[in-house]
DNA sequence: TCTTTTATCTTGATTATTCAAGATATATGT
DNA sequence: ACATATATCTTGAATAATCAAGATAAAAGA
């Protein structure tokens, strides 16, 4: 019965600590848009119901309990993402801010006809894996496209947090599958272009590049 | 910018109106399961914030724009209960639940859309009218079968708030539309029977025939 | 090491929602 | 009309979630 307000604080620590397996006060506060002391005093809570460790000054990270309460909720906002496009032909720039609300209502038995329906997807549209209802997720080594040499790729995830971003994307065609060629990368001048089919160029910033994932094409 | 606990009061508050047109706080304490007091504290809130007329001791009813906002709110149950009935293949006897708790999250953008999917339906699975977007509803004058002569009827709605009674109905195939005709009706016994297809016979208590609402069928 | 900056923590206050218990008004029955 | 029952109201307290501002510890720089 965690209340929304909690299972979002999990779901930003699962986040958070996925780089060194722990996060701090600070940067749930930041994710949150919290000051530092209302999540301090979460942390009391969330520890004293065995959610996290918390040991003030040194950080925290998810318990067992948290860690699995966490993904089930990014399971629940997967699966709404793409049932949201899949079956109610939304947008995958609007879905995000849908799901966001709906992860903490919907049952689980509407989860699981969504999941059905969808045929036990393992994607959401934005790429990202949805874990199992056991929680177990396919780990993604995909590198940011701002990271990689030149060569050929497929665009196989992209960060949902900005919905211009993924406006953006659309309109150029540059989604979930999409493959192309990095010609030139010029980190200092922070920019970078691709080519695709027909010869057709596209230029785009290192905060864009930073945010489409790739993985490199074996042909 | 209603809060869900504000959106409920305002559901109760339509529906409690709705005979005498208007309602008592102990009427809404006992609907929502709450101390007279609680309800109390919330009409004061509520009549500041210009949903209800409430003076202390004579009643409440809500304002036009109290009415409206409920109305909104209404119209997104149906829809929703609608949609998980005929688009999830959820069962008529689950979908209220799970409608009232996403009626107060599901976005509008979301809410027309399953509208739009569902062909602008004026019913939802229980029978009850569903308000347009600007709050227009189609009154219904049908009577509950605990009422009426004998004689040839129609289902056309059926109280949606107990699920062991939407259950029986639906097994007994009493779901909206089905015909039949009212035999007997012993009010003093509190058994009445009614006989369709076949001579099929149908025997219900008065608690039953109290929630089952029928409209006569002039054949 | 000493100073400054940054991160984190503590405290006191606020808003929303609710209940328990006691006070008061209204309705009912004789 | 008077006593009793019922409905409603008031008050005081609790919980959840949050912020502002001041205190303190840790990290970074000189
Ligand atoms: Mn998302
Ligand atoms: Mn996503
Ligand atoms: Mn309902
Ligand atoms: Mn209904």
């Amino acid at each position: 019965m965690a209340t929304s307000t909690v299972e979002n604080y999990l779901k930003s620590i699962l986040r958070l600590q996925r780089r060194s397996g722990s996060t701090a006060v600070g940067e749930v506060a930041r994710e949150l848009s919290l000051t530092p002391g209302t999540v301090t005093t979460m942390m009391r809570h969330l520890s004293g119901e065995g959610y996290v460790d918390y040991q003030p000054r040194r950080g925290l990270r998810l318990t067992p309990d948290g860690e699995s309460a966490a993904l089930r909720v990014v399971r629940r906002h997967r699966l709404i993402e793409l049932f949201l496009v899949q079956v109610m032909a939304m947008d995958w720039t609007e879905v995000h801010e849908e799901a966001e609300q709906l992860e903490h209502v919907v049952s689980d038995r509407l989860i699981d006809r969504m999941d059905e329906m969808l045929g036990r997807p393992t994607r959401d549209p934005h790429g990202d894996p949805i874990p199992d209802a056991e929680g177990n997720i396919v780990a993604m080594e995909a590198l940011p496209l701002a990271e990689v040499e030149s060569g050929m790729y497929r665009v196989v995830r992209v960060s949902d947090q900005d919905p211009d971003l993924l406006g953006w994307l659309d309109e150029k065609g540059m989604t979930i599958g999409e493959e192309f060629e990095l010609s030139h990368c010029n980190r200092a001048a922070g920019v970078l272009e691709i080519v695709r089919e027909e010869a057709e160029r596209l230029q785009m910033g290192m905060q864009v590049a930073e945010r489409v994932f790739v993985e490199s094409v074996s042909a």
